[in-house]
DNA sequence: GTGCTGAACTTGACAATGGAAAGTTGCCGG
DNA sequence: CCGGCAACTTTCCATTGTCAAGTTCAGCAC
């Protein structure tokens, strides 16, 4: 498991190279990710790359199922509590804390969902989401779930992608709410779903 | 300005490039888009098309500078008499209607804040949306009218980008809700905001 | 040990791409 | 008619992703 100088066989190369691939994305974009120079950086040949992970898209596809599992876990950590708004921050505070990764997750054309791997981490992340929708909507009070689920991921994600985008940074948003935390002002706006009845 | 068959001067190529590209970005996504590529489907020489917006990001961001103002055209249609919902309705029927132009208009990686029309069009689509969600908020009654326009904004966006990745079209959510419209579904997720004893 | 198999990696080649440079075409105002 | 200038072209180059054909090396049967 030791690889500090290993000349030919590096020994973690598949972990190296997603590593520096998120750092990439954050720099970059993700159009900006080069197979090449991911290879240097990591100080392999560029086609090493390429035997791990098949193509830039195989590449890509792994590292979005990556994102997806740790979305999972991020989730899992709050659903046994907590109610609906905390999925929701949870979710949020995951997209913050892992831009590359959230960034790549929702750009289907990026990607190869026939990979096993991104096709069963995606479908893992979501069914939880609408899991945690369902303990809350009370199955049986509301026809449906959905709606709130549809309210309450659209909110976070929009929220989220906005963020990353730079919206709040700037303009005439940003003189209206002075230095806000998203994620405060996400409670905010997320309270606004709840029933204002509620204890 | 008739330019059927212009051989030389082409005429109008700065809008057939941005139409096309239009087409190729819904087929191959942002990331498929080749300047040569372009070129040839107009019918002119690759560095044409240089000439006309620079580089390939000049490119991209003459194309998000068009969606803001598309965007800008569609609130401003709905401004006037509706309520906030109907104002985001109108941004996510953008959104479904204008999928190249949205999926490029959020990612700043790929644009030139720079370039002064890009500026000023998303400055002018954000004020509107502000605007709206201060005639809206009721000014006085709140303290602050933004967090209602970051949940019905980020709600708004947010379900349009998930829409467009295609995560309702798939999986155990779309078993979850049959043959659905996402117009419809948004607007019933959207009225979970309003207060529910407003008239 | 010896040899062998297969995974991890290499070098080398190729076509496609974005962009720069320098030249050509043709409209339009004087 | 002519000079200027925008629109466009051909040519060139460095960079990129992917393929094909080696090379290195770890582990395992014997």
């Amino acid at each position: 498991m030791n690889e500090s100088t290993t000349p030919y066989h590096h020994g973690s190369l598949r972990r190296s190279v997603l590593d520096r691939l998120a750092v990439v994305i954050v720099e970059r974009g993700a159009a900006g990710v080069t197979i090449r120079g991911l290879a240097t950086d990591v100080g392999v040949s560029h086609t090493a790359v390429g035997h791990h992970f098949g193509t830039r898209t195989g590449l890509l596809s792994a590292f979005a199922a990556e994102g997806f599992d740790l979305l999972s876990e991020a989730l899992l950590k709050v659903r046994d509590e907590g109610e609906f708004l905390d999925l929701g921050i949870a979710y949020l505070r995951f997209a913050l804390e892992h831009p590359a990764h959230f960034s790549v997750m929702f750009e289907p054309k990026l990607l190869d969902y026939d990979a096993h791997a991104l096709r069963e981490a995606s479908r893992r992340a979501f069914s939880l989401l609408q899991r945690g929708s369902d303990d809350f909507g009370g199955a049986g009070e509301r026809e449906s779930t959905v709606p709130i689920l549809v309210a309450g991921w659209g909110m976070m994600h929009g929220i989220a992608q906005l963020a990353l985008a730079g919206v709040f940074d700037e303009g005439t948003l940003r003189e209206a709410m002075g230095e806000v935390d998203v994620i405060d002002l996400a409670r905010r706006a997320g309270r606004l779903l709840e029933p204002p009845a509620a204890d």
